[in-house]
DNA sequence: ACAAAAGTGTTGAGAGTACACCCATGC
DNA sequence: GCATGGGTGTACTCTCAACACTTTTGT
């Protein structure tokens, strides 16, 4: 039936989904790699992912691949699809088209078989990648442009930090990414105004004073009102 | 060599690309459709769009599909990935994967003959839409989604303009797609600030006091600062 | 008492907003 | 002159950014 409507007449490419997927751990951001065993770029490091299966969609193959290289389920990480890199010869093989996609986890979430299982999955620094299978240098570096500019105009990072946390905790996963200081005070202000975050019982201790505990309002992510920049 | 490594072990799918040409006429933001002619969808509106040959880029076949249906050379116009979108029922005859692109054209650009052409294609207003084919009509929304958005953060609205234009022309162009009035006064002093407009020589006549002409300054695009929104 | 970290307040500069006013052309 | 649309300026408000200050804990 198909050919009758000349569905057929080209040639089909393989379509993959690839999964970026940051935490942060240890000051820095961390994305997901893992260690390819076949040709090609064997042994090198690569981003998970595999092939699209015939009946499923695009979003459910990207759920499938966290959950193989990680044991967060759906309701406890972020994902959305990032882009999707097809240039002919992006893999020796055959062509093949990838849909990308972005996560965020939160490190408390990981279990300890992903955190630090053998030489084959491991989280690296984005600022110290090793040498990456295909495209995948390229992928990242454009989700992590995605992961900061998304930081900035909505309540995304709060993805990255456990149920609960500390204001400065808050602020720091903040500077993490941006990769630049904040004010203490003018983060806090603004954070009141924006009343996406909201108090609950107990303390953290510290070095210090101990400090409040948080939690991010769930109905309040659609507040983070946007205003035009330009003109 | 392909099977050695496992990568026929899937069915393929199809991958089409599906390009959401937008431009100003008229008082509203207008779409090109066109008209099929075959199952599935016969009759119905859709989107240009076409299959990806298997040696060429996704870039390159939403160029080739833009080709097809309007006159306006690649410099003409602006090119941007939109969406993936892969739902495994999205398509009667068989799965189809289609990557969507995102297009600004200015009307002056436009050839008669896409313009105003016989009965199988046309530019619609996207307030008032004919049925669609496949999820077309959710591709369209998601177009004018970041089309607004867009506007409010880049100086991509130039894109909707011809070379040279009044400042009122321009003011016309973002309170037609943001469907919001804006400010005379406001809108032209943070113009000013912004620096993306130059002063060339002449003038429009219009019912009153003629208006200066402006071309966009191609160096300035970078410099639409944005600002952290949140938190 | 002192160090350390949490948490709040103040102030000047700049951006956003509403609105009034002046300017150049056609009739 | 007057209608029409182009173009500018002002004044009030609100936000941003830097920085100083106060509070609560541990030792």
């Amino acid at each position: 039936m198909a050919e009758k409507y000349n569905i057929d007449q080209y040639e089909r490419p393989s379509v993959t989904v690839d999964v970026v997927i940051f935490t942060l751990l240890d000051e820095d951001p961390k994305v997901l790699l893992i260690k390819r065993k076949a040709w090609p770029y064997q042994d090198n490091w690569a981003i998970p992912g595999g092939f699209v299966h015939i009946d499923e969609s695009l979003e459910a193959a990207a759920y499938r691949e966290l959950a193989e290289e990680t044991n967060v389920t759906r309701e406890q990480l972020y994902l959305e699809q990032l882009y999707t890199f097809g240039e002919p010869n992006r893999d020796p093989r055959t062509r093949v088209i990838t849909v990308s996609y972005f996560s965020l986890v939160s490190a408390d979430k990981l279990s300890p078989k992903a955190a630090d299982d053998a030489a084959d999955v491991g989280w690296f620094s984005v600022y110290n990648l090793p040498p990456l299978a295909f495209d995948h240098a390229e992928i990242i570096n454009y989700a992590l442009i995605r992961l900061r500019y998304k930081l900035e105009y909505t309540a995304i990072g709060f993805e990255l930090l456990p149920e609960q946390f500390t204001l400065r905790e808050l602020q720091d996963a903040y500077e993490i990414v941006l990769g630049t200081k904040l004010d203490k005070g003018n983060f806090r202000s603004k954070l009141r105004k924006s009343n996406v975050v909201e108090m609950v019982e107990g303390y953290r201790d510290t070095g210090g004073r101990p400090a409040r505990l948080y939690r991010f309002r769930e109905d309040a992510v659609a507040e983070v009102k946007t205003r035009r920049l330009f003109p």
